[in-house]
RNA sequence: GGAAUCGUAGCUCAGCUGGUUAGAGCGCUGCCCUGUCAAGGCAGAGGUCGCGGGUUCAAGUCCCGUCGGUUCCGCCA
């Protein structure tokens, strides 16, 4: 097709431009007639430029204006020139084109929803707006966040090709090694019955790639899990993968600093600072209650198991005599002795949702008066020494939760996001970042009556607990550390086993038969042996970077093409049905007890 | 696997304890209008109240089921 092809992009045009002739492509954004003059937006991914038809431009021009509906694509020529009536709001405001020449390149029908310059009003449901994917993108606040993505991108392939980085990609095609997330399998048509898997990430190839020698990989990498969505999580999604030899974890501290600091610096002219705060895990459950805590406010937790014998309530007592770990802990509201009985339901409600039996609350009014359904079994004395010990002052409440340890803390650290939210105590502009580091290699599973790695299998433990892999695993720390900024884990990794002797020890601890453990990752426990270098790395998540960057919380944002909670694609309609030829060629029968 | 919540015009929503002909704003169509930029004015079109079943003299409204969106718990080495 021949067509007026664009001299400018519909941002680029200023003052400087005026009397130039020009020609714009791009999208008819509004429209706006006034019968002898009309006004009409066009809009590219750069910016929108006003165009104006009056009665200096040519008759064809006046008619064909006419015909012109939101979302047409037009070639436009016409000379720049100075508003009248600028537009303060608009980059390309203080300047218009006067219409000299217009060609439709491709009507459009009437959209199911306009395309907003400033999301000015309530936006289409998010459904609707899947539907129709390639509409949505138009929007210029969605756009601009894949610019971020890219920049991102360019970032982080010059980043760590400046650090003597080689990019290397993995197979999609991989072996199914569930350990972990469900594998997505993906059938084989050649081996009937057999069925490759999409890596949960590349971290065996890596690791495989470090024994081959190639001492610093670096990948854009897209990775699947087989689990159910949340406003943060995609079945796909990306990450930057990075593996070094000969190092330790200081290193990939540092290198991983100064790749954000890069991007933060880049992408949104902050300066961080450095080295990033390190917290234990333990440290940051029992001050946060969260292994990923936003840390632009304080509220830290107080423990409070004293009150397991202090008081006669028979929550707190129960708890800690029933459990070794039993712990009692509470949290500081500020303000919140305004809150209503059905407020601190809602709360007590919220606590029960994370498994929680119940949740205590104590308020102290403004003159100073208790109130509180626990008073009466707490006295005088134990009222007070909570209050000193949890800070708390007039007008304040403390909420206090009883149960095992690690669920007591992870109770109070959900309250303690919640009174974040519901007291805006975290400003959107700020950015935290921290390590957490000294995870606990394992953890019991009670279903299924084994230890298994709160890491992965792979994950070295510290070498001083090595010791403990006998007599107390549970209290073996993992070299696992992760990278977390305003309550998101953003990247983990891990210094990983290079000897094939400990990752063998490792496995048969995590209930593997010696059989089993080759059948599973022979490949890795083989190469091993043939002089594995001392080596780790992490993995950072690409698209929670973005929402980051973006100032979104949802990561259907940041993903051109995502797909819904339930796992479905609108736009196209995966996953679809497939027809009987090709079960056949894969030698695959639907078993109608289990499909719709 | 579980919980909450939503589904009414093209879009965003209102619609009370079940009761006449289901409303508003935006958009859309037509007309008017020479400086708008979320333009303005006048007129008009537009509805299987997600779908199926039930209760009732009567259902957008109550009940059951189902599909879909969102959020959360479990899950996510």
């Amino acid at each position: 097709m021949q067509f007026l092809k664009r001299t400018h992009s519909c941002g680029e045009l200023r003052p400087s431009h005026v009397g130039e002739r020009v020609v714009l492509n791009g999208w008819v954004h509004a429209l706006r007639t006034f019968g002898g003059v009309t006004f009409f937006d066009l809009r590219d991914r750069t910016g929108i430029t006003q165009i104006l038809v009056n009665d200096s431009s040519p008759d064809t021009v006046r008619q064909l204006v006419r015909q012109l509906r939101a979302e047409f694509v037009l070639a436009v020529e016409g000379t720049v020139r100075l508003r009248e009536n600028p537009n303060p709001r608009r980059e390309t405001g203080l300047i218009e084109v006067l219409a000299q020449q217009i060609t439709i390149l491709a009507e459009s029908e009437i959209p199911p929803f306009e395309i907003l310059e400033h999301d000015e009003k309530p936006l289409a449901s998010e459904e609707l707006r899947l539907r129709y994917r390639y509409l949505d993108l138009r929007r210029p606040s969605l756009q601009r966040k894949f610019l971020v993505r890219n920049t991102l991108y360019q970032l982080a392939h010059r980043y760590f090709a400046d650090h003597g980085f080689i990019e290397v990609e993995t197979p999609i095609l991989m072996k199914s090694t569930p350990e972990g997330a469900r594998d997505f399998l993906v059938p084989s048509r050649l081996h009937k019955g057999k069925f490759y898997a999409l890596p949960q990430s590349p971290q065996l190839y890596k690791q495989i790639l470090m024994i081959a020698g190639f001492d610093r990989y670096m990948q854009i990498a897209k990775c699947f899990r087989d689990e159910d969505l949340r406003a943060d999580r995609q079945p796909e999604f990306t990450q930057i993968d990075v593996e070094m030899s000969f190092i330790t974890r200081e290193d990939i501290f540092d290198l991983i600093e100064g790749f954000t600091a890069t991007v933060w610096q880049e992408v949104l002219g902050i300066e961080l600072e450095r080295p990033f705060p390190r917290l234990q895990w333990r440290e940051a459950l029992e001050r946060y209650g969260s292994d990923k805590p936003d840390l632009r406010f304080g509220l830290e937790l107080c423990d409070l198991t004293w009150l397991g014998t202090a008081s006669q309530l028979d929550a707190f007592r129960s708890v800690v005599a029933e459990y070794p770990d039993g712990t009692v802990a509470g949290l500081r509201a500020p303000g919140c002795a305004s809150y209503s009985r059905k407020q601190f339901d809602e709360l007590g409600e919220l606590a029960k949702k994370h498994g929680a039996h119940g949740m205590a609350w104590i308020k102290w009014s403004d003159g100073g008066a208790v109130n509180s359904p626990i008073a009466k079994h707490l006295g005088d004395g134990v009222l007070e020494q909570i209050r000193s010990s949890t800070g708390a002052r007039d007008g304040d409440a403390v909420l206090i939760v009883a149960d095992r340890w690690e669920r007591c803390l992870t109770v109070l650290g959900a309250l303690r996001s919640e009174l974040g939210r519901r007291l805006s105590l975290a400003q959107s502009d700020t950015y935290r970042f921290a390590w957490i580091v000294d995870f606990p290699l394992l953890e019991w599973d009670d279903t299924e009556q084994r230890y298994v790695a709160r890491h992965h299998p792979f994950t070295a433990p510290a070498e001083e607990d090595i010791p403990l892999l006998q007599s107390d695993p549970l209290r073996v720390r993992a070299q696992a550390y992760d990278l977390v900024c305003n309550g998101y884990e953003i990247g983990g990794g891990s210094i990983r086993i290079h000897r094939p002797d400990l990752q063998e020890r490792m496995l048969k601890l995590l209930g593997f038969s010696s059989e089993e453990a080759h059948r599973r990752f022979g490949f890795l426990l083989e190469a091993l042996r043939y002089g594995a270098p001392p080596h780790g790395g992490i993995a950072l998540g690409f698209d929670r970077w973005i929402m980051i960057l973006a100032g979104t919380d949802n990561i259907r944002d940041v993903i051109a093409f995502p797909k819904t909670t339930s796992g479905l694609s609108l736009m196209d309609g995966a996953p679809s049905e497939v027809s009987p030829d090709q079960l056949r060629e894969l030698g695959l029968i639907i078993n109608d007890e289990h499909s719709s």
